[in-house]
DNA sequence: ATAGGGCTTCCAGTAGCTGGAGGGTCAAGT
DNA sequence: ACTTGACCCTCCAGCTACTGGAAGCCCTAT
């Protein structure tokens, strides 16, 4: 399979396939003409890679659990120690996110939003702590 | 004032007031020594940039703010587009986020975390459509 | 022969800083 | 006067995870 079909079949863009071979965490095969050249399981692992993204964890992360995912003596619990970790961040992104939703709503909701300079947002950024 | 000691009153590090005077939200006067003076309105500025970025808003979007800020003809109505506009995509975010979460709760939930194998993080990662 | 599409590499840029090297400046202490 | 240490300066590189583009080779169809 040439990157194309491989780009196509595992969703993920050309470019960042070229860029996961780059950084190593996967390595297909070249045909005489420079092509590369994807086996079977080399879509694989562009899926798995694709879903772990997909689930917001980093290339590190995925990197480690593709080292998991093809070692048969693994723990599970070295798996579920990255997805609990990565799940933890993603809570506390959550909560931050959310108390920033909080303040950002009720000063769009007070501010007239007319022809006038009065702004309530910008007197909240003008004077108030952070 | 010298740019520690607007680094510790605005909470911002030097590093960042020197970024953000490079990318033009700041001009600070300079000393005859070459060190930058700043003067009561960069240490406003600088406020309001830290409480803008606080909120999570763009650099592009303190730019404007900041002109909207110093304009004393603004209509509150462009503040607030831009506020509102940021408030969706931070509303968009936390679903994406919380969609994340579920999932990966469920997964850790489910993942038995000892010495064997067998693990449904895993197995999710490689079977299921993103 | 030529046109088009696909493939290659390499370089640069994105956002918003952050770290570090290499060096000048200043105030206090000896 | 000299040294020490804390400042300050500029410039360059690096971080994440790609993305865009240039320059050029390869393959197929007409």
């Amino acid at each position: 399979m040439n990157i194309g079909e491989v780009a196509k079949k595992s969703g993920l863009p050309a470019k960042t396939i070229r860029y996961y071979e780059d950084i190593g965490l996967i390595t297909p095969m070249r045909d005489t003409n420079g092509y590369r050249s994807f086996r079977e399981s080399d879509m694989h692992k562009l899926a798995f890679l694709g879903r772990s993204r997909a689930l917001g964890f980093t290339i590190e992360d995925c990197r480690n659990l593709l080292a998991l995912w093809n070692d048969q003596d693994r723990a599970s619990a070295d798996v579920r120690a990255i997805a609990k970790e990565h799940l933890e961040q993603i809570e506390t992104k959550i909560s931050d996110l959310q108390a920033i939703r909080e303040t950002l709503s009720h000063l769009v909701q007070t501010c007239a939003g007319d022809g006038r300079p009065d702004c309530p947002i910008l007197a909240k950024l003008e004077k108030f702590p952070t």
